[in-house]
RNA sequence: GGGUGGUUAGUUCAGAGGAAGAACGCUUCCUUGACACGGAAGAGGUCACAGGUUCGAUUCCUGUACCACCCA
């Protein structure tokens, strides 16, 4: 497949190239993993989108990343996988399915759990594979054939599988405790599931007065409604200001109920009056220090966020009516003290915003303190590494405070918890197969319960559930563990410590070996993009306007690890047009590469300077690649491509060799030259095609280095026996030299299109040689008519401009062309320059201690600058004096 | 309250114990053999603040301030 290569339009158009080379791609099943090759796997399951989602910046920084390994890999001849899917979303998903039922004005519950679970399947069928299409058009080299989904009829077994085993072990229990709940989405939420918000609101000092006498305590709480369900007052042991009030009874304010002051460590004795009141059945710290005193828990409040019958004259209220309810009737009755202003955080429901209800209910629980411990290890052992490194304290500090995990969501989509109540005898059996009777008394009265697991649950299963397990499939022995995962550290605790736990638990081996966490991205302000703020870019706009290659691009050249992404429209411009200086370059390349064979050329004597060092530098830079993307230097790796392209390739070397491709230099030169430019832009493809697979397999196809896609070649190794290091110093004196002429041309006005009709030079002996033999190169790139060299170091006579660098003078003659008595004030004025700069270096050199600890590079570098800077002074002050004579 | 990261050019960020770098933006000039989505030149910085270590600190250490984020 080769399209004719010189017909490359002017302006590079991703439009017409990215769908064209996916589709070719995939027909050449470029991207499947096979387990069983002898070659070395590398693996990747993806972080499983939504199924409800859309692809956003964040999935396309993610995948764009994993996408940049899976293809570095797959050039330097790994088997990968790279193994997609999506979750199913459990809260998300229902959420939209009933929002769509509400629609048609009807509620789940009408329609009931088959029938609505029946439409949630449909809707996924339906809208389903939008993310999955959308990554394809981002370019994600994803193993399609082995896409999974976290309903699957294989990863519910596993679900039901493990959840079985961790019941059985211990590691599962149901029991009541006080758990987040949400009044919207009425369903149980795990504690990562809670967001806090910072909010000022209002401390409420309650007065709470003795059963048995004068007076009474006072108490703050930001919960007065709360005050219905208290059974106690709590001090802290060792507060001896209010140690006497223990043992005796208040009376609460509105129920007038007797409980008892009692002593609790988790009271801060310098919060408020020291007096806290409990109430275990609302506020999870209440319900520890019911637990540890067999306090009762009176619920005041039900599951849709109002206050239940126990709660009196309120019943019926939501919880916000009631509280302002509840503070007039304290007020009335003279029992609110003092209201103060008081910043505190309020949990809402991730999902919703909803403020979550601490509430008392029946649910199932994974215990997580054994998993953690084993986690814990393994990243201790190093079998797992995150990078950037710093995330791993992150990850210790959860897991060693780790909690237990509530599993059970009071929901229809999602995996149905495994186990069945017998109503005779009350025994629970659970079990990975629907049973038809009590395992205990073998009574047919059994009931499955209601409720759902955590989407997180089957997420934790990912990278071995979707390999086929709990079935010993030859992917799993294959891939498992596998090499990477990539992710955002938004979910470290959600997802990446929980999969390490049940790794570690169930296939008794980690569950990947790096994990590369990578920032947010945010707008160009820093603000995180949402919706309601309106600041979204959208990557499928992006793809849209300026193509795939250039939005990977930029999100992985602004990959830096530790900061987070500002993107703009802006910055993906700047990558854009990159690729059409890539486009570009590629063009004249190709026009100059006419009737030549694309056989590996290698490129071997005729070679001058510019072809020598390029060729040095494209050798540095493969190498330098390859260690970034082995280290996951993201950005810096697409940086360093963009500057050699761009800053070497382009504005040098391409510009130095034209006179040769153009047969100026005789028919050897322009071979030769044609073979260098072959093997750098064969090379250069190669070290781009992670990052921009689309334009490079586009421009590969059109070189036609090779007919199979750019995706099968080999990633590029050092070609170079050794290095030739000579050439570099010689091409920054020669270039520091053009810059310093091209500089005097612009201080002479001369226009780009007017030559310069004379340029001397003298200079140090050694390199007089560098510059005699590519002067013609100099000549055109500074636009100088003739080039001579000065045999001493003298300033010519006549009116010269002058660049005095450390490799020596250079006069442009400008006879005419300025103002005399300028120039010696610019030489003046550099003159004073030099000389400040000289004290400093004369004053290092003058410090016996400053001779006597550094090193001696340090030293005789200096003295190279004393010595430089010297001659400088010397041949700036004859420049003066000749300007000045020669008036 | 605990933790982590940050503070470098107008902006966004690299960087590193031996005289400060890029991109974008800005100024001047230019349609010159691929590219105006281009080329050439240029201006712009007390590297947050205060101490310390060192011959030498913007870089290492300690503290302070401010800004993010995470956890409670």
């Amino acid at each position: 497949m080769s399209d004719a290569s010189s017909n490359l339009g002017k302006t590079y158009d991703p439009k017409p190239i990215e769908d064209k080379w996916y589709a070719w791609w995939i027909e050449h099943r470029l991207f499947e993993g096979n387990a069983d090759t002898e070659r070395k796997p590398f693996s990747i399951v993806i972080p499983p989108p939504n199924v409800t989602g859309s692809l956003h910046m964040g999935h396309a920084l993610n995948n764009t990343l994993q996408d940049i390994q899976c293809r570095f890999k797959r050039m330097n001849g790994y088997d990968v996988l790279w193994l997609p899917g999506t979750d199913h979303a459990g809260i998300a998903t229902q959420n939209v399915v009933e929002r769509n039922l509400a629609a048609q004005g009807i509620s789940r519950h009408e329609l009931g759990r088959e029938p609505f679970v029946e439409k949630v399947w449909e809707w996924k069928e339906q809208y389903g594979n939008r993310i999955v299409n959308q990554l394809k058009k981002l370019g994600a080299s994803c193993d399609w054939r082995r896409e999974r989904f976290t309903m699957d009829e294989g990863l519910s077994r596993a679900v039901r599988s493990v959840f079985v085993r961790l019941y059985k072990e211990g590691l599962i229990y149901k029991g009541k405790y006080i758990i987040n709940w949400c009044p919207r989405c009425q369903t149980a939420l795990s504690d990562l599931e809670v967001d806090h918000q910072e909010s000022s609101g209002h401390l409420y000092n309650v007065t709470y007065r003795f059963s048995d006498g004068e007076g009474g305590i006072t108490v703050a709480t930001t919960r007065p409604e709360t005050i219905l369900g208290d059974v106690a007052i709590a001090i802290h042991p060792r507060d001896e200001k209010n140690r006497h009030l223990v043992g005796r009874t208040v009376i609460v304010p509105l129920v007038e109920r007797e409980i008892p002051v009692i002593e609790d460590p988790m009271v801060d004795p310098e919060f408020g009056t020291g007096c806290v009141k409990i109430t275990p059945a609302h506020d999870p710290n209440d319900f520890l220090v019911g637990q540890r005193h067999g306090l009762e828990s009176i619920q005041v409040i039900d599951s849709e966020g109002r206050m239940n019958e126990t709660a009196g004259k309120y019943s019926g209220m939501d919880r916000f009516e009631a509280r302002k309810a509840v503070l007039e009737d304290l007020a009335s009755q003279g029992n609110l003290l003092r209201i103060d202003e008081h910043l505190h955080s309020v949990g809402q429901c991730y999902r919703c915003h909803t403020v979550v209800e601490p509430y008392l209910s029946e649910q199932w629980f994974v215990r997580a303190k054994p998993l953690a411990e084993a986690g814990v290890e393994a990243v201790k052992a190093g079998r797992i590494r995150f990078v950037p490194e710093q995330w791993t304290g992150t990850y210790y500090q959860w897991m060693d405070e780790i909690r237990d995990w509530c599993i059970s969501r009071q929901l229809w989509w999602g995996h149905r918890i495994p186990a069945w109540t017998c109503s005779s005898c009350g025994h629970i059996t659970v079990s990975e197969t629907d049973p038809d009777r009590c395992e205990s008394c073998g009574s047919t009265e059994i009931a499955q319960d209601e409720d759902v697991l955590d989407t997180w649950f089957s997420s934790a299963l990912w990278p071995f559930s979707t390999l086929g397990w709990p079935d010993r499939t030859p992917e799993l022995s294959h891939y498992y563990p596998t090499s990477l995962l990539v992710t955002g550290f938004d979910i470290i605790f959600f997802w990446v410590a929980r999969m390490i736990m049940m790794g570690l638990h169930f296939m008794d081996e980690v569950p990947f070996r790096d994990t590369y966490i990578h920032a947010l991205v945010r707008d160009e302000s820093g603000q995180k993009m949402s919706k309601s703020k309106g600041n979204v870019i959208d990557p499928l706009d992006v793809i849209d306007q300026y193509g795939a290659d250039a939005l990977r691009l930029t999100l992985a050249a602004l990959t830096v690890q530790g900061r987070d992404i500002l993107l703009s429209t802006n910055r993906i411009e700047t990558f854009r047009f990159f690729l059409n200086k890539l486009w570009n370059a590629s063009r004249f390349a190709l026009s100059s590469l006419e009737g030549v064979p694309r056989k590996q050329a290698n490129p071997e004597g005729n070679l001058r300077l510019h072809d020598r060092w390029i060729l040095e530098r494209l050798d540095e830079v493969v190498m330098e690649t390859t260690r970034l993307l082995e280290g996951y230097f993201f950005g810096e790796a697409a940086k360093l491509l963009y500057d050699f392209v761009w800053g070497e390739l382009c504005d040098w070397y391409l510009e130095m060799a034209k006179p040769a491709l153009k047969g100026e230099e005789g028919e050897k030169r322009r071979e030769a030259t044609q073979a260098v430019l072959c093997r750098v832009f064969e090379t250069v493809l190669k070290l781009l095609h992670p990052f921009i697979p689309f334009l490079t397999e586009e421009l590969w196809q059109a070189f036609g280095f090779d007919e199979k896609s750019l995706e099968e070649s080999t990633w590029p190794r050092s070609m170079r026996a050794e290095q030739d290091l000579s050439c570099l110093e010689e091409m920054t004196d020669f270039q520091q030299a053009i810059r310093a002429l091209r500089n005097l041309r612009a201080e002479a006005h001369l226009t780009p299109q007017k030559a310069a009709p004379l340029v001397r030079a003298c200079l140090i002996k050694n390199i007089e040689q560098l510059f005699r033999e590519n002067a013609d190169i100099l000549r055109l790139l500074c636009r100088v008519e003739r080039f001579e060299l000065l045999g001493t170091d003298m300033p010519p006579f006549g009116k010269y401009l002058s660049a005095v660098l450390p490799q020596g003078s250079f006069y442009l003659e400008v006879e005419g062309l300025i103002d005399i008595e300028t120039e010696i004030g610019r030489l003046k004025q550099e003159l004073v320059k030099l000389e400040s700069d000289l004290e400093r270096t004369k004053g290092k050199l003058g410090n016996a201690r400053f001779l006597e600890n550094a090193p001696p590079e340090v030293v005789e570098k200096e003295n190279e600058r004393l010595r430089e800077g010297e001659a400088r002074i010397l041949r700036i002050r004859e420049n003066i004096r000749s300007l000045g004579t020669g008036d």
